[in-house]
DNA sequence: CAATTATTATATACATTGCTTACTATATTC
DNA sequence: GAATATAGTAAGCAATGTATATAATAATTG
């Protein structure tokens, strides 16, 4: 058993990242921010799509909206066609924040990956996504 | 700014190794079998040791201590040169726990790596490696 | 040796992220 | 029209992490 398994760094690397950020003045949690710039990207999004995009539960990310909601980022528009649901949309706040979030993200992928050549961080990123994908993948169908 | 970067990546693969983990019947959390790895490892260390290692404040440790120790996993033995200290031993529970941990975490791995050749995973690995120092070097000094 | 400082472990209180289960309101389907 | 499914929320819990404070003990310094 080794104490320097893929499974311990990427831990320790969530938590470092998450330190980094914490660092910065923005003022929101990283899945906060993650999912404002999806918000930004899939504006008029619902819920439930963006929970499954973010494969969190439903009620978790009804949290996360409840808080961006809250700090006037997003808001949550009637859907016209369903009364159940809602739509969500950026405020006029948001695009200053979004353009910082970028400039932090940036800034901590630098600091991260720095010393690594472009061909590594392709065959890192590349692996990840792989990763990403077996781990989704439900086994116990 | 893109969905798909690794931070957001890194996120969602720790969140799938957790439940897949969950799935086990090893009825402990990721960071007890993990605390529980490195005490087998580095028998007798001492708690602001091992927090060190895990880079983890004391606290966060101690709790994580206190749940093995409840479990009669391991225990706290008085250091005899220091009475503000306590060394860390496993119990003989442990034994057939962490041949578990040993098989989960293989299988893990395999599930998470499958598809990639052992050379993107040794570059994945020392990527991860020089990301986790990057990270770790205090900038702020 | 006495007083200050540092260290070890813990306590308290809090935030973030995640889960399960259950509930209401509304749509859809049979 | 009744049964079923879906969108969102509520309540409660667990794991992990933080900051700050405190008690006990060691180490250092004057």
């Amino acid at each position: 058993m080794q104490t320097n398994n893929i499974g311990f760094l990427l831990t320790d690397i969530i938590r470092l990242m998450r330190r980094e950020y914490s660092k910065s003045d923005l003022c929101m949690t990283p899945m906060q921010a993650r999912a404002l710039v999806y918000v930004s990207r899939y504006e008029g999004v619902k819920q439930v799509q963006l929970a499954e995009m973010l494969d969190i539960q439903p009620i978790t990310l009804a949290r996360l909206i409840d808080q961006l909601a809250e700090d006037r980022l997003i808001e949550r528009r009637p859907d016209p066609k369903d009364r159940r649901a809602y739509g969500l949309y950026l405020m006029e706040k948001s695009t200053p924040l979004l353009e910082k979030i970028d400039i932090e993200v940036t800034r901590v992928h630098e600091k991260a990956l720095q010393g690594l050549s472009e061909e590594q961080v392709a065959v890192l990123r590349d692996a990840l996504a792989v990763m990403h994908t077996n781990l989704s993948a439900d086994s116990s169908l």
